[in-house]
DNA sequence: ACCTCATTTGAACGCGGTTCAGTGATAGTG
DNA sequence: CACTATCACTGAACCGCGTTCAAATGAGGT
């Protein structure tokens, strides 16, 4: 039996993503424990340690579906969204929201995981962002055929940062909770508005 | 002598905030350590706990003062800016971005800092939140009058969250670092046409 | 059946926040 | 000034947690 020991590594390191998936969703980032986790998957917290370098790499692994979870319910909002590019960028933006909302302490995961300084963002996430901000530079680019590419490229970014923040603190308690209707009102005035053709 | 324990405690309290400031402005606030802090301040570590509650409590007071300096920086930025008021949300943003950069770990702590799930946000922060909310909504009552009051408070909350994103994945440095003047030019991007008047 | 070597184990290490019994200073009283 | 009751300060010890590594385990080859 040549790949008998990579299959049970293979199964354990699923088995922890999936676990580890769990936690952070339903306590946070916060409550993961080495020791919690070799005791819900049945091994020895060594045994993390031969599949994963540390739990940051772990967690890493875990925001990696979850940045491709939410690029996936994008997609599909931009998929069922009108052709009307502004109402696109909308039905989109406002998907992020959603989704942000419903997997709160995942998204959160997705930020708060400590990088070491310095260190350049894995491929994962830099191919992910890629596409979301390809889902809005297209319609942008029908808003705005005129532009020039560099304003283009930094629109795009702009109103993704913007959608982000509205969310980012939105979502946080410490702004002692905007309604989610809100959110979503305040996503639609700040992209319709900066979408108007200028007079 | 009446107040000599309180004073010396007052001093101690003085000293450990500043100790604290001037880690997190250099090293983080992952670098903040209760021993390190005794070190420097000449103290035990079980003194620390007789003048703050846990560590936690000791960075809330420094981010207190990080909060503080912010706010005086955009007010002051807004004192010098030009009678449009587009331009003065502009002069504002960017002094909001100029303050991030400038202290950036000492910025980053305002949002890094574990609050307790669930826990109501400290008077200080809702307080100084709601001067930068003044400082917006004031230019943007000029250049939208006719607007309804919830709609107002609403817009004014969105262009500060977007304002706040931008210069958050700006500063990031998953983003491979976004180039300061594109972060300018994003935030002049976004409030001018936001704020150009519609049709 | 025996040996060999990679894999896995979990007790132990180091670090860091927090505590608390012991020590020392303080201020009120005779 | 001496005495003492009270309170603050000290820092060694506690605990939780990520990580390591010497020892146990077991799989494959002869």
């Amino acid at each position: 039996m040549a790949g008998k020991v990579s299959e049970r590594r293979a199964a354990l390191r699923e088995n922890l993503v999936l676990i580890a998936e769990r936690i952070i969703a339903e306590q946070g980032l916060g409550a993961l424990r080495a020791r919690d986790l070799a005791a819900e998957a049945g091994c020895a917290v060594g045994a993390i340690y031969n599949v994963f370098g540390d739990l940051t790499d772990l967690v890493l692994t875990v925001n990696a579906r979850t940045f491709h979870r939410l690029g996936a319910d994008v997609a599909a909002a931009l998929a069922d969204a009108p052709q009307d590019p502004v109402e696109q960028l909308v039905v989109m933006a406002q998907a992020y929201h959603r989704f942000a909302a419903e997997n709160h302490l995942s998204w959160r995961a997705l930020f708060d995981v400590e990088r070491p300084a310095g260190q350049a963002a894995p491929d994962w996430y830099l191919e992910e962002m890629g596409h979301l901000l390809t889902y809005i530079a297209d319609p942008l680019a029908v808003i705005f055929p005129g532009r020039a590419a560099d304003e283009h490229a930094l629109l795009t970014r702009a109103l993704f940062s913007s959608v982000h923040g509205i969310v980012l603190l939105g979502l946080d308690q410490a702004s002692s909770g905007v309604p989610t209707d809100d959110i979503d009102r305040m996503i639609a005035l700040v992209l319709r508005q900066i979408t108007a053709s200028p007079q």
